[in-house]
DNA sequence: GTCTATATACGGATAGAC
DNA sequence: GTCTATCCGTATATAGAC
């Protein structure tokens, strides 16, 4: 609910910031593209604000000219990459025309799509959140969307429907994250034992939009 | 097959190491289990020696003294966490004498135990692996072990008698690994959705040992 | 082997010219 | 706004006393 209101203006935002410069090439959007590559690939540890200007294609100092400090341009790259990565969620989650196998599927879709194209970002987030916990996530409301959510709602009538014994919901929410976005997180791993390159990777991920669901489907009915 | 022997090289080693030094608080050794605990924790880059002198309560003259350089303690750290990994593994995934479920029910207690012990441990590698995919992975001979391991071909065996339609045996392992794994690298955003504490995570953890062969088993059912 | 003191390198940030 | 040159803190690594 409040989220909505949070991505409403944090996409606002963003159409400002984008028709304040009149060419998307200035320079302060080249070094925030930059930063979330260099960012999302080694982490602000790792990741050294000369490689940032670089990528830019741009000087260092201007890094700080304009925005003050590794940090501070960081902190924004991770807030708008909590964005992207949740926006994909929060409308899915609350929407009350689908069922609950509609919502599965339309998740693992519009997910798998994003981790194709930014495959880093959740490896990214969930490194940099660690000993960091809820500060950031409350920033979000991540609680609220998704414990209070439809699909929740719609889990919980499922399992009663089907008759099965109590579990915490949290099983679920783990299990359907796992299944979608775990093989991105592990793709070194996973592409080492199956020896396979990029495309056939690729390939796998989309297979899984059709299959995350059926596997879903089943798990509901597992007793 | 070859990486039995390799982990076999491996422990014998450590057992060697063991021995070697009379008593084990000898400040090589607790440098090397304070780097451990800083590594998992931090990663490489975060990581300062400094941090891990002062967690092993000697000085930090002494780490280069025992280990010449920060990354060469990180590399020690490195394949000794992977060999912890993958010890878990490799007997199960090659045992004649259990079935495709007991062995899921095998993989799933251990590595929940070990995770609940060393939790890092998993975003920790999957972290570090980036970028540098097969390198480490192809001395550790992982492809091998699980490509031709005897759980492998028991899943084929297992497809065929379902007469379920032909599916890349990537899908199988990616999923056991997702439902074993994700949870310990989310925590941070599963304990926030689900307000949970240390404790209360850790209880659900243990319930998963029993859960992930039933959901397992549906997925192996499901068309 | 273990310490204190120090050298050296690296990376983030700023000064100041244009 | 954008650059070059430089400062300065921090972190790794070593020298040398004990």
């Amino acid at each position: 609910m409040k989220l909505i209101t949070i991505f409403a203006i944090g996409i606002t935002q963003m159409a400002i910031s984008k028709t304040k410069s009149k060419h998307d090439d200035s320079a302060e959007l080249k070094i925030k593209m930059a930063a979330r590559i260099v960012f999302h690939k080694k982490g602000f540890a790792a990741a050294r604000t000369r490689d940032i200007a670089r990528e830019a294609g741009i000087n260092l100092a201007l890094l700080n000219y304009y925005f003050r400090s590794k940090e501070k341009l960081f902190d924004l790259i991770m807030l708008e990459t909590l964005q992207t990565f949740f926006q994909s969620m929060a409308m899915v989650f609350n929407d009350e025309t689908t069922t609950l196998e509609e919502k599965v599927a339309v998740i693992a879709d519009k997910y798998i799509d994003l981790l194709l194209e930014e495959p880093e970002i959740p490896i990214f987030l969930l490194n940099e959140l660690r000993g960091n916990p809820t500060a950031l996530l409350k920033k979000f409301n991540v609680k609220k969307v998704v414990a209070n959510s439809v699909l929740l709602r719609q889990w919980q009538q499922t399992m009663k429907e089907n008759k099965l014994p109590p579990m915490h919901p949290l099983h679920f929410m783990a299990n359907l994250m796992a299944l979608v976005i775990f093989p991105f997180i592990g793709s070194p791993m996973l592409k080492t034992i199956g020896s396979m390159n990029e495309d056939q990777f690729k390939k796998m991920m989309l297979e899984r939009k059709a299959l995350i669901p059926v596997w879903i489907r089943s798990m509901l009915k597992a007793k």
